[in-house]
DNA sequence: GATGCGATCTGTAGCCACTACAGAAGCAAG
DNA sequence: CTTGCTTCTGTAGTGGCTACAGATCGCATC
């Protein structure tokens, strides 16, 4: 079984495993250079460290929290910089959650739509269906 | 002033302002095969009738129900096919709302875990906030 | 008939955030 | 040394458009 906390660092799959992102995404987050380029070992092939897993875990949670790459890039500048305040961290936050609730209006709206609509439907066996009709109507 | 409503058909921008799909989506419609290629003029230029336009009001009224083009594929050709039945419309239309669902109540999570996370942050003006300590938890 | 100008044409590339290969090479255990 | 998993680079594809460039069409006006 191998110890991967000792100096070695971590080869990209055991990245991919603590973390939960893909190794293709690692590599592309490497590219897009919203991840630093790791060592190589001799053969070429990545080793990262302690912080660059700390750094992938921040992406990975920020994606699920909804935050877009330049969202995360903004973020992660502040970061490096070590130049943030606190006020500018939650007002990048707080506009993200209007955008986050913006779009479930637009999907309640529309969750209402299709209820509606297929509250019309009979079910039936017959072809002639008042759904079809609605995406028919003139606009 | 223009008269559409006689033979010569309508072109691409009629189409455009009478659906409020853009005329690059129109093209593009045709090349992924959901629009039948139309009539063209002389020198060239699209013309479409009556029954193309009902087709591009139903696809872009299915777009803002937030159909899937894969969808709207399905429910075209059983319109095509004139072989539909309410039932099978009914199941598409349910399956879609089903996933609406599951898109709502993800973007509800998330926007929970937002404010609980905006909530603890003093938004003052100091180097130090508790938004970036939460999204560098280990995992 | 000429001219001007907006509408339309084709073809290609870009957007976001990945994902999916192919074909070669690295690496660790037995 | 072989086996077999992991990783490598580079490129292309996904969905659903959007944005050009550079050429041509079509219609109104003179």
């Amino acid at each position: 079984m191998s110890n991967f906390t000792n100096a070695r660092g971590y080869p990209i799959g055991e990245m991919s495993k603590r973390t939960g992102v893909n190794i293709e995404t690692i590599r592309y987050y490497e590219r897009i250079k919203i991840m630093p380029k790791p060592d190589r070992t001799a053969g070429g092939n990545r080793q990262y460290n302690h912080d660059q897993l700390k750094r992938l875990s921040f992406i990975k949670t920020s994606r699920e929290l909804g935050f877009t790459i330049d969202e995360i890039r903004a973020l992660l500048k502040m970061v490096d910089r070590q130049d943030f305040t606190c006020g500018e961290v939650h007002g990048l936050t707080i506009g993200h959650l209007d955008s986050v609730r913006e779009k479930i209006k637009g999907l309640r709206k529309l969750e209402k739509a299709l209820v509606e609509m297929a509250a019309e439907c009979s079910q039936g066996d017959v072809p002639d269906c008042p759904i079809l009709e609605t995406l028919f109507e003139a606009r």
